[in-house]
DNA sequence: CCAAAGCACTTAACCGCTTAACCTGGCAAA
DNA sequence: TTTGCCAGGTTAAGCGGTTAAGTGCTTTGG
């Protein structure tokens, strides 16, 4: 095997205790032995094992995400953030992906217990309320995304999605826009209410009758299918929000193949902000919701929560921005 | 803290050697006291400790994936296979991403030690020999993308770049294409160049003169400019090969942005077939190098090599398979 | 001038698990 | 009946660290 901390303090003549002040920058050992023993250290490459130094520190020093799919294009840099910020704060970042599988978030879970982290940021709605309590009964930090309401132990991360559908509909509605479609997503992801929801009340608060709603997906095929829909309606909308990007982009070879054009003859927008909408072409005119905000929120918030003595969870919001591309324009003129 | 395997022990009145064994399977228990235990754990919500574990046994049963970029749409169908085959065959998998920064590099394999794990696939070309060598020494296996030959605990995932570009090179010649531009990658990366080279071998063995070699930087903006300055030309490609997708939908837009119609003017591939490819409008043609096959094979790899013996190392072709999209077709027929 | 305090260490008892070595009772073979 | 053996346990010694308590100095205050 390895090198072991005894190793270490025999080779620097010291006890093994003075390694591992050392190497802990506990500032009781004197600076002369103090650089012996990280001379040493080097001399040999000697790394610490960390499931040793977790177990007898009672201490993981861990936080966990569990995400639904890395392959969604939404969450690899959520991902990052938040394991950039938690490296910053000291934490090691353990990483799992569900499949959307319930049987995998419980999988997931369990690992996070097993490796006994101090909190686990939930980016992912296919979660038992059993595995919550067991989460609360370790005293596990833990946050959800929109998800479940704040206590001890458990923060919330709240995506604005009102603010970005509203100022979507705003935009659409400046430009000349009237009726104005919306593809859904899943009827049964809360975050995918949200959106309809709030696309329902802005149309309404501005005096419009919320337009045709197309079934999607979240996926490009619902979005082709739901474009093809469209681009036959008549008189169809002068504009299409999707609930997100994917059906967006989506939507827009839909209509292209039904022989609309994008923006001239309909706008179209997305959600989320991912790459593909920057790489799309047109690019899609979207909102942005900080997925990197998102990552560190979540670490910044497990951090505080497993600190604190007598932990409150809180509500944080992430904010969403609208981003301009090419994907929307002005309203054609009527010609009925 | 939470329950240990003592707890178990003694609400089922066994010790907790029987305890260990009944959840490691030996088969030393009686079935009346493993069914017992196995109650006992459920009742109590028990779940071992991965740490202690792992200390105790000497043996992390951890594979490690280190990345450059997990927000790089090429690595999350990697990380997504490696993880799904790694639990499949028993172990626990950790990720580390090194965003390209050699000093994030050697903190991702110092993790990866300390950790204890038993192999690592490094997906990035930012290593330097000093860590091989430390791995080397702590009989760590070890698989590489490309780079490294192979040694006793060192395998080799090759990508066939080769036939990949090979494939391209030979249908544009077929539908007519003569003159075929090449946008380049970063000059430093292996894969890149082997792309940039395999191009010139094939289209000498075409009979064909390699065509404007224009520099990118393997990111939509390089492709962008490089189409920009691709529309210029005069006479110009009628077709353009770029080194990976993102940098072919800059490309495309580039060509749009300076009047040239795709794929009826000028038709262009891309290279590794991520979604992008599937979701650009028009969509890409391009090269899929089976993303999923190279996670997958290179837990088999580190898998194979960590339970020999005499580990030897061994080298694995992924392959790569033409996908014809939209974005390309019969050159246009000659009008000078 | 002596006790108390401070400094720079060492000693050794864990952390929660695994596993080799050691028991024990019951049954088949001698 | 004795012996041997085996299935089905238990005991206890680590794994590689951390850390509270202890030790032998030197310094300091009254």
């Amino acid at each position: 095997m390895g090198l072991t901390i005894r190793d270490v303090a025999r080779a620097a003549g010291v006890s093994t205790a003075t390694v591992s002040n050392v190497l802990n920058k506990t500032g009781k050992v004197g600076e002369r032995t103090h650089r012996l023993v990280l001379l040493t250290v080097k001399r040999l490459g000697y790394f610490p094992n960390a499931h040793a130094r977790h177990l007898a520190s009672r201490d993981s020093r861990t936080l966990g995400i569990i995400v639904s799919d890395i392959v969604n294009p939404f969450f690899p840099e959520v991902i990052k953030s938040f394991e950039i910020r938690a490296r910053q704060l000291g934490y090691d970042a353990i990483l799992s992906d569900t499949n959307y599988d319930p049987r995998r978030t419980r999988e997931a879970a369990e690992r996070m217990m097993e490796h006994n982290v101090r909190g686990v940021a939930i980016m992912t709605s296919e979660i038992s309320s059993r595995l919550i309590l067991e989460f609360e009964r370790r005293r596990i930090a833990v946050t959800f995304l929109d998800l479940a309401p704040v206590r001890g132990y458990v923060s919330k991360l709240r995506i604005d999605y009102f603010s970005g559908i509203k100022q979507i509909v705003e935009y659409l509605h400046k430009s000349g826009h009237r009726r104005i479609a919306f593809i859904a997503g899943r009827p049964k992801l809360k975050s995918n209410i949200a959106r309809l929801e709030a696309y329902r009340q802005c149309m309404r608060e501005l005096g419009l009758e919320p337009g045709p709603i197309v079934p999607g997906d979240l996926r490009f095929e619902g979005g082709l299918t739901a474009g093809l829909h469209i681009a036959k309606l008549s008189p169809g909308p002068t504009a299409v929000m999707a609930v997100n990007d994917l059906t967006a982009v989506g939507v827009i070879k839909g209509l292209l193949k039904g022989g609309c054009r994008v923006p001239q003859d309909i706008s179209v927008t997305g959600f989320d902000n991912t790459r593909l909408a920057e790489y799309s072409n047109p690019s899609l005119t979207t909102v942005d919701i900080h997925r990197d905000m998102l990552g560190q929120m979540a670490a910044d918030a497990l951090h505080e929560l497993s600190c604190s003595a007598t932990p409150q969870g809180r509500e944080y919001q992430i904010p969403a921005e609208l981003i301009l591309r090419e994907s929307s324009g002005p309203a054609p003129t009527e010609k009925s």
